[in-house]
DNA sequence: AGTCGTTGTCGAAGCGCTTCGACAAAGTAT
DNA sequence: ATACTTTGTCGAAGCGCTTCGACAACGACT
């Protein structure tokens, strides 16, 4: 190993003045800057990480804190994870990568070795055990995902509660009146991840005001728990003629099941689907959807991360405003219907 | 932030004598142990990881390098990111999460710093040119997936020649004589990415030993690329009974479109998935497939390393038996067929 | 009783870096 | 020319830990 000593000599200065050459902190003639850029070149040096986290005492490491589950939306999670880690790179910082399975000892862990400067935390519950951790130490920390309670908090999202308002204005437009939500998985909403009960609630809201009936049902994905999903609904509310889908693999059996009974989307019925635009294209019938805007959520949750470490003011709250694209999966609700 | 010396004194002990209760390196006595532990608990101390580091000169820190690009079967490299974390964790290891966006200059960062211990590297293209660097240094790493030369490396995967030889001989073995295989994308096969031309390799030559023809196509996933790939295959070979679809995003496709062309699966037609359990438990047919063992991958990564770390042999290259799991994707050609 | 391991503890050195204060050398204002 | 600032460089201290050698204290042998 090439150590900073061992250029210093070979650039004949002194070790703090290469220091000075890396960092920039104090001015150095253009000559000795040459000569020493040029020893680094020729040496091959790279500055120790465990020394330079010990002497300057930043680590220039964000962790990121992922589910462990994979019972929903990997591909999101893939996309945000791999979008934080590119934009950290782009601001000199590298990414620990933290599982859920550790919980609240994994921020205290982090937290307490200085292994990371900042924490992002991604599926946020509503009442998270490991936000009073957060809020009592000096760590800076960013969240994807909105708690009940985001005082002291930094948090990033699509905003959930106007991407349901906007399904149901949308389908409202074309003249729909009876709504069905088909929802995550039952375990979702009961660990109480806000966004999928935000959604909700900004449906139901906007349905209220716009005199729409909002019938939900919460759905494992794939064929079979799908069709008896679908069965309870038109059993209950048999002229329901619009669908909102929160739930990437209940989309593909939705428009299947839809098919066979001889609905036709979007002639008979229509289908929004609240999921990343790929899903979307890549259905049997080119979906209307809001889309979820996955790197540009952990692009801002980096930049709000890095503007904190710098001593800047960030948001509180910053909410993505979410956008509908009509593709060919919804229509005017016809007049027999 | 608590340090060590504080513990000491804390415990009326010197600090090596902490360090070595912590490490285990010397004997201590039962008291001395228990006075340490207890004011490790009171203060609430957590070790420096910089200051280890340092003086250790290891980091207890993996470093993980994942594609970039999210154009293939990014749920698995999802599984076994995580399979990695958690299985490293498990080790005393933390992850460090690289893209494959800085190419072999990350590689060379991580090595000379000095913040990983051992990196694993994923989507490993046949001549790699990341591996030229991994020879040449003493940093210990671990291959998921198999490049064109394996020496001084070592590697974990699946056995992809085995599968592909696995999926004919089921087919064989239920009478088709016409093999289709629907491929990833073009992309893939472009960068030499191993797996998926040794699933090839490992198909056509027991093909041949079994007297069965083959027709390959690769197809990007979704509705409209596969309805020109698979009109092509059955205008090239209309007697084609057998398909064997490596490709996350065309099984759905695959299997509508058969619906509509009034091919019955398994009646008329045999569907053979290379993919992970769950996208075959979730399709519209239960499909028939070789399980690509993600977690697997990720935990014998991870062990291997661990391996070299504490300076045991390991294998050169472990490759996973592939299993075959039936379902109802598969049956025997009927006599018409 | 004297010698020899053991066992448990300590002090000190040192890992490679950052950063502070000191200080020549050079430039600027008187 | 003198005093004063600015610029560029250096030496030394110190970050918190690991680890080596030293060495009391103690029981186990002759």
């Amino acid at each position: 190993m090439v150590t900073l000593a061992e250029v210093a000599q070979h650039a004949g200065v002194s070790a703090s003045t290469v220091s000075y050459v890396l960092s920039g902190k104090r001015s150095i003639s253009m000559g000795t800057r040459q000569r020493v850029e040029q020893s680094i070149q020729e040496l091959g040096y790279h500055p120790n990480a465990g020394a330079r986290a010990l002497a300057s005492n930043k680590s220039n490491i964000v962790a990121l804190m992922v589910p462990l589950r994979t019972d929903m939306y990997v591909p999101v999670m893939m996309e945000i994870a791999i979008a934080v880690a590119t934009t950290a790179r782009a601001y000199g910082y590298d990414v620990l990568l933290l599982t859920g399975e550790e919980g609240p000892d994994a921020v205290r862990r982090v937290t307490g070795s200085g292994l990371a400067d900042a924490m992002i935390l991604m599926d946020v519950e509503l009442d998270d055990e490991r936000l009073p951790l957060l809020r009592g130490t000096d760590q800076p920390s960013v969240l994807i995902g909105l708690p009940a309670d985001t005082s002291g908090l930094t948090c990033v999202d699509l905003d959930f509660g106007a991407t349901g308002a906007l399904c149901v204005e949308h389908l409202a437009m074309l003249g729909h009146r009876d709504i069905a939500v088909i929802g995550e998985a039952p375990a979702v909403y009961e660990r109480h991840t806000g966004f999928a009960e935000r959604t909700l609630d900004g449906l139901r809201s906007r349905a209220r005001e716009l005199g729409l009936r909002v019938l939900h049902r919460p759905c494992e994905g794939g064929y079979d728990a799908l069709a008896a999903t679908l069965a309870r609904i038109f059993d209950e509310r048999p002229g329901t003629t619009g669908f909102v889908v929160q739930n990437e693999s209940a989309v593909e059996p939705l428009l299947a099941l839809l098919r066979q009974q001889g609905r036709a989307v979007p002639e008979d019925v229509s289908v929004i689907g609240i999921c990343p635009d790929q899903v979307a294209v890549q259905a049997s019938v080119r979906l209307t959807s809001v889309a979820i805007p996955a790197q540009e959520m952990g692009r801002r949750a980096v930049e709000q991360l890095v503007a904190k470490l710098d001593g800047r003011d960030t948001d509180e709250v910053a909410l993505l405003a979410p956008e509908l694209t009509v593709r060919a999966s919804t229509g005017p609700l016809s007049a027999t219907g």
